[in-house]
Order: C-alpha cells, then structure tokens, then sequence
DNA sequence: CAAAGTGATGTCTCACTGTGCCATCACCCA
DNA sequence: TGGGTGATGGCACAGTGAGACATCACTTTG
C-alpha cells in the first residue's frame, strides 16, 4: 500500500495509456508519464520493469488464474474442455473488470514493441496450461497442444470480444473461436 | 558487396553466437559483438537494427519464401494441405542450409528477449500466409486461422527435428507436429 | 510523547542502446 | 591523376534501466 498517494500505480497506468494515445508510443518517454503521474522517472521503475510493462500490468495474473482453475477442474474432464472452462470463467471475469480495453487493444496495435511484449504475456499463458495439464496426468507432447490451442482460441476470442464493442458474452466469443479452428484443421 | 572486408556480416553473427553462449546474452554487449568481429559499434548497427537481429538475420527471408510458395500452389488443393506443403518445401531447404541450430536455439532458449523477437518472426509467418490465403480467395476468419496453426505447426515441427539432431527430415517432424495437435483439438 | 523503525520517494550517477552527422579511406573509373 | 562511390570510424546525443544513498511520512514501541 502507497502511504504518500495510494493512487500512484493507477495514475501511471492512465498517464501511460493518455500519452501513448495522444503522441504514439515511440513519441513517448517515461519521463512525460512520470511527470503527468506527479512521480519521477526513477519511481516508475520502481512500478514497472520497464516502459511497457505499464500497459500489461494486470495481465501477469492471468495466466495463475487460469492454471488454478484447470487445476480444480473435475477429474473426469477432457483436457480441451476443462481449458476451456477455465478460459470462459477467467476470460469473463477479466472482460467485465477490464478498462478501456478498446483504446488499449489500440495502442497495443500501433506499436510492434507493444505486441511483441503482449505476445510474451500470451505464451506465458500457454507454459503456465501445460504446466496445469501436466500436473493433471496429460503426456507433455499432448499437454503442450492443447495448451497453445486453447492460448490461441483465447487470443482470437479476445479481439473478437473487443472488435464486437464489448456487447457480447466472452462465453460465446470462446466457442466462435474454438469452432473456426476446428474448422480450419478439418479442412486437411 | 564490401570491399574492406567481404564477411563482415557472417563475422558479426559468428561473434555474437559465441559470445552469448560463452557468457549469456545479457552480459554481452554490442561492442563486445563488434570487437570480436573486428569492426566498431557504429559499423555494427548498420547491419543489424539491434542487438537481438544478428541472430535472426535469415529469418525474414522464411515468411515471403513460403507465401510465395502458397500462392503458386495448384487451384484445387486444399487450404491447409497447400500451407503444410509450402512448409515441407521450404522447411526442408531451411533445415539443410541451418549452421549450428541447435547452439542457436539454446542460446534463444536462454534469454526472454531472444524469444520475444522469435515469437515476433513466428507472427511474420504467420501474417504472410494469412495474406497469402486471402489471395487464394479464402475467407479473412478462417485464412487467419488456418495460418495460425500452420504456424504452430512449423514451430513445433523445427523444435522436433533439433531435439532429434537434426537427423530425421523436416516433412517427418511436420506430419507429426500435425497429428499431435488434430489429436488436442478432437478430444474435445 | 519521543525515539527508532519502515516503506515510498527523490537525487545522483553510470553503463548501454540506438541514431544522426560528418570525416576518412580504399577502390573503381574516366 | 583526379573524382566518384561505398564501407567504415569517430563523435555527440537522447533515452532506457539500474545501483547507491538520502529524505520524508507514517507507524510502532518504550
């Protein structure tokens, strides 16, 4: 807890994501956001390992999260489906509590760093479902699959979810997503 | 051409392989890379953008080679079937033309920034089969999907044949990355 | 209520990355 | 022999990220 402004780690965040909207990402220094968050240069790094880590902040418990829900799933469960489940449940949890996820989805978009970095957080999300699935009893080769499907079904529902204004539920924008695959790898 | 010196660039990728698996990529710098190479810091980023590229240098060239190979495919041939041939095709050129892949992708394996940027040349093929398909008159939806796991694909396919020394042939190390994800997507 | 402790912040410094600008040097050609 | 061309070196600079230390607010303890 912040003593001096508990605020402090938000108003980066905000900073970051009015600046990096305003001038582009490249057009901006950690000095501008420190100095419009009222904190100094050497105090974000203090936030944040680096500059674009303030945009992913929350996305470091996503991955946990969802490991611990396949974790618990019934024993019975196919591996695809119990994913699955753990996306749905985590993925609308993380939908109804996200903040301008448009306008970050944005930034995101405008910057190859940016993306690059967000792909990090994604396959942080594939090693921590084959982690889960391992601890399952799924075979490595197998558990690996079906972790980066369900990464990539994640992803793609994702901005779905996002590019559909936010209106639908994350449950069906999951099922779209795992359908075109399907589709796709049936095709031969 | 240069004319001082005509390897230049092959000494450049040569130093850095070296030097970062001698001492770890963080601990190596860019001038340590262009001393070793005979030439100066200043020299080097005019062949590389950054410290990472030298050891991507050839990677640009994959994602063009294989499109192209989609988009010269026959009419009739399946959209999956048409990527997993381009693939072979010029996966197994890759595989015959790699120096020390295996010391390569150690190195990679070592360093998360080292797998920031292959993940980034991954999404490079990716988007170029996606256009590549979309050319061919596939939908947008499932021509992205289709690239996404023919990427998948591929990737595991190169991790397979180095874990294996490189002795078996790539279109082998395919077939099997293929089946082992039909098999995580019809379990359901 | 005073003194010590704790945690967040500021200040200073430094190595390194990546780039712009200009000088230099070797080689080719007229 | 002199000029053009292309690769390289040298220099300066903004920006990133981190170490070391001081400072200040607030808490805890006597």
């Amino acid at each position: 807890m912040a003593r001096w402004d508990p605020g402090t780690e938000e108003r980066l965040r905000k900073a970051a994501l009015e600046l990096f909207t305003e001038r582009g990402y490249d057009q901006v220094t950690v000095t501008h956001i420190a100095e419009r968050a009222g904190i100094t240069r050497r105090t974000y790094f203090r936030y944040f390992p680096d500059k674009r880590e303030v945009l992913f902040a929350h996305s470091d418990e996503l991955a946990p999260a969802v490991a611990e829900a396949v974790r618990s799933a019934a024993p019975g469960t196919g591996d695809m489906a119990a994913v699955l489940n753990a996306l749905a449940t985590v993925g609308t949890y993380l939908t109804e509590h996200a903040k301008d996820p448009a306008q970050r989805q944005a930034v995101i978009r405008s910057s190859p760093e940016l993306e690059e970095r967000e792909r990090t957080k994604l396959a942080a999300l594939t090693d921590a479902l084959q982690s889960a699935l391992t601890s399952r009893g799924t075979a490595n080769a197998q558990a690996r699959a079906v972790a980066q499907l369900a990464s990539l079904v994640f992803a793609n529902a994702f901005t779905q979810w996002i590019e559909l204004g936010g209106a639908t539920g994350f449950r069906d924008c999951l099922r779209n997503a795992t359908n075109t695959l399907r589709e796709a790898l049936a095709t031969d």
